[in-house]
Parts: C-alpha cells; structure tokens; sequence
DNA sequence: AATTGACATATTGTCGGACAATGAGTCAAT
DNA sequence: ATTGACTCATTGTCCGACAATATGTCAATT
C-alpha cells in the first residue's frame, strides 16, 4: 500500500444542468419574479452561449419540479411551486415504496387532529364560511359515495389550509392523495349510511366556531378512529400496502 | 344566454411528455427494475419512434425527480426515487414559501411525539442500540455547537425510523433539513449547556427500552417545548421566516 | 501475472439548421 | 361584434454531425 496523492475529482457539470442552475437561482433569489414571463428558448440560447436544444433540456429539468409552468401552453412562466406538485411527487414515491394503511393512518392521527387544532385558533371568517358551505353541500349528496368522498377530502383540506402552515399542508398531502382515496371503500362499506362522518365533521367544524381546540382535536381522533374501523373490518389488511 | 354544446378539451400531450410517461410506468410497474439499465438513447429513440433530441427531453424530465439516475456517468439506470431527493424538494419547496419557525414548530410538535410514541412498540434491537450510540456519541461532543446539532438531528431520525413508518420519515424530512438547523443557533445558547438536551434524549431513550409510550410522548413534547422556548427567547422571531 | 499502450467501438453531450403547428396580433370586410 | 386573411413569434420535432469519454480487446512490456 503505497501513499498515492488524491486529486480532488473534479465537477465538469453537463451544460444543460449548469443552465439549469442558472435559472432556478434566478427564480429562487426573486431575480425573476413568479408569475413573470421568461426569456424565449432562443433568446435563453443566446444569453447562455449555448444551443436552443440544451436550454431545452435545462427546461424539461425545472419543469417537472414545478419552478417553471407554462402561461398559455406557449411561453414558459416563473411559478413558485405549487404545493400539489410537490405532494403529488411524495406520494407517489410513498406509493413506490409500498407504504402500508397503517403507516398512513398514523400519520393522520399525527397530523388531523392537530389541524383541527391549530384551525381553532387560526381560521379566519372566510375559511369557517368554506367549511360550513362543505357542510351543506355534503348533507345533499349523502348517498353519492363518490361525491362524498370528494367532500370527505375537501374538509380535510379546508381545515388544513384554514391552519395558514404551509408546513402543515405539504406533510398531509399524501393523505389527499393516498389514504382517503384508498381507504374509502371499506370505510364507506363499515360505516354504512355517511351518516357518522358528517356527525363528526359537524362537531370538529362546531369546535372551531366555539374556539374550543380540545374538542375540536378529541373530535378529529374519533373520526380517524373510525377510519381505522372501516379499514380493518374492510377486505384490505390494515398492514396491506396502499394500492395507487 | 343560449345553449352551447360542450366538447371536452382535446389533450394532445407533447411527445416527450408521452415518452417519459411510458418510461415512468415501465418503471413504477417493475417492467424495468431499479438498478437495471436503460436502453441506449438512440435505442429508446428507435422504439418509441421519435428522436433522440425528444427522447432526451425525456429523460430529463424523469431526472430531476430521481427515477432515472446516472450508472457511471454515462449509462441510465433506473432507481426508486431515494427518500432524501423527494424530502429535499419538499424542503426547498417550503423555504421558497417563506415557512416560519411557527409552523415548522407545530409540524414538529405533531410529529416527534408521535414518532417517539411509535417507536416504543415498532423499534428493534437494532435501532436501540443505533439509539444508545447515539447518546454516547453525545455525550462527548458535548461542547462542539457544531457537532452536537448534528448528533441532534441524527437522534430524531434514528427514532423516526425506528417507528419503520416511511410516510412518518418522509413527513418530518422539513424538520430535519430546515428546522433543526435554522433554529439551532438560537437554542444552543438560551438552553445554554447542552445538558437538557442531553437529558430529556436520554429520558426518551429510556421510555423505548421499558416500553412505555405515553413516557416517550410526553419528553419529547417537553424537548419540543424547549426548542420553543430557545426560539422565543433567541433573537430569531417566532414568526419570521426560516432563512435556508 | 500485472501493467501499459494502442486501437476500435459505443454512448452521451453539444451543436447547427430545418420545418410544421399553433397562439397572438393586426387589419379589413361583412 | 363577428369573421376571415394575413403576418409574426414561439414552441415541438426532426435530421445530421462531431467531440469527449467509457468500454472492450489485444498485443507488447515489465
């Protein structure tokens, strides 16, 4: 074993990710502001010394993260990430790691009734007037499972949003997009008339116009609980992975 | 007002958007194993009858959200996108929203109860002993600010996988890359040595080993409740944005 | 046997130019 | 106010080319 001298390796980054780079810093740092239009491809090409197909490959790699967006189907536009890109990218790599019912519903458990809390205290007149619209709507389509389970989601997600953390937000969103969907037949099944989730949506939304966090949060555990009922006296093993 | 019929609107997907769905799903649907190798631009150029350069636009697509990865270099290989690429676009997706420390709090506070909860009935030996080295390795960095965030940061993650909850590991990867470091600084100094650090860690570990889950629970929320208070008092505001 | 060198080959990164399809704008005709 | 014809800008796609670099083979060297 010889001593060797050790060369650091060195970096030599593909062009298109350098241009790559160089975009999403300009975003981020605000330098291009979002919402804002973006150079044409060619013009990109130009500034950049490069040719139209690398900054086009420098593109493809922003756009799936969200930081670029198209205005009109034509020109590229700067966008924040939206938060469902980002939580559609969890949850498939959730989906891809066979993640089971359980290991979903514990999240919500974490998660659910500690929106319902902190909604106690941060929802605004507008957000209880969304709620309470989810209510009614609910109420009239009790016998469309689908469309209930839209409106089971949708409460779940107006009480998050009235939270005002988008930490919050992006943490549940593969419960939009994995649990709810997924586990919805068997509960709907085990709890047969809708009867006993529009009972507890109806006190957690009651909790927050009281401003009363304890109930509100002793509310949502019962309704997760039940969703726990639903899925083990279902057909789907409680351990089973969830099926996208 | 008159009556208009309603076509629905004709989707017609760019090509490379088509191809790199199919790549996708030969992917996620195991036609193509993680690790295994990709035909050849040119081939895949050939198969899908379109090419290269649109093949390539492709590729890059997948790229950025660490499907396909690089083998040496130069060969593609498919790979399930790894927990870290998804937790760091989450991560950096909340600093562009300008998270607060608030909500990383309360996120925080949702989640590491939980995680120490589940871990009592979920860890294995393994993760004890991973858990206890921990400590140790702690307990003699006691004075290196520095490293002790580090042992900071890795104790919550071992006890996060230790629950073996990929969705729990995956919700809480903000709180590991943004807010454990950001808040740092101001916590090292109001909880001046790390000796409650230290201790309520060691109180949480203990809880594990007898198996005592509303024990677990309760430490961490009152190691959360220090992060606060460190937060609170430092000069970093509660409310303010977390700086990446 | 192990290293080295020379060489052909395969594959990716980058370039340049070309054309079709489509969206946006203008302006005149109805 | 709607329609039609026209131009222009921009993106999507194609083609062909070349340089740089990894890979594989085989002989020559030590």
């Amino acid at each position: 074993m010889t001593k060797q001298v050790n060369f650091e390796k060195i970096a030599h980054q593909p062009a298109y990710r350098v241009v790559s780079e160089k975009i999403r810093n300009a975003i981020v740092s605000g330098e291009i502001k979002t919402g804002e239009l973006l150079p044409t491809e060619t013009k990109l090409a130009e500034q950049f010394g490069v040719t139209r197909s690398t900054v086009r490959e420098a593109i493809r790699l922003l756009e799936h993260g969200g930081i670029l967006g198209r205005a009109d189907r034509k020109r590229l536009v700067a966008t924040l990430p939206p938060t469902e890109t980002v939580g559609r990218s969890v949850s498939s790599a959730l989906l891809m790691h066979q993640v089971t019912y359980e290991e979903l519903w514990q999240v919500a458990m974490g998660l659910e009734p500690l929106a319902s809390k902190l909604a106690c205290t941060a929802a605004t007149r507008k957000d209880k007037l969304l709620l309470a619209a989810n209510l009614v709507h609910t109420r009239e389509i009790m016998d469309d499972h689908d469309a209930l389970l839209d409106a089971e989601i949708e409460f779940h997600n107006l009480l998050a949003e009235a939270t005002h953390n988008s930490a919050l937000l992006l943490a549940r969103a593969p419960l939009n997009e994995l649990f709810y969907p997924a586990a919805w037949g068997a509960v709907i099944r085990a709890l047969s008339p809708g009867e006993r989730i529009l009972v507890a949506h109806q006190h957690i939304y009651g909790a927050i116009c009281e401003n009363n966090p304890d109930k509100a949060e002793e509310w949502m555990k019962k309704h997760m609980l039940d969703f726990r009922r639903g899925i083990e006296m279902g057909n789907l093993g409680f351990d089973q992975p969830v099926k996208g």
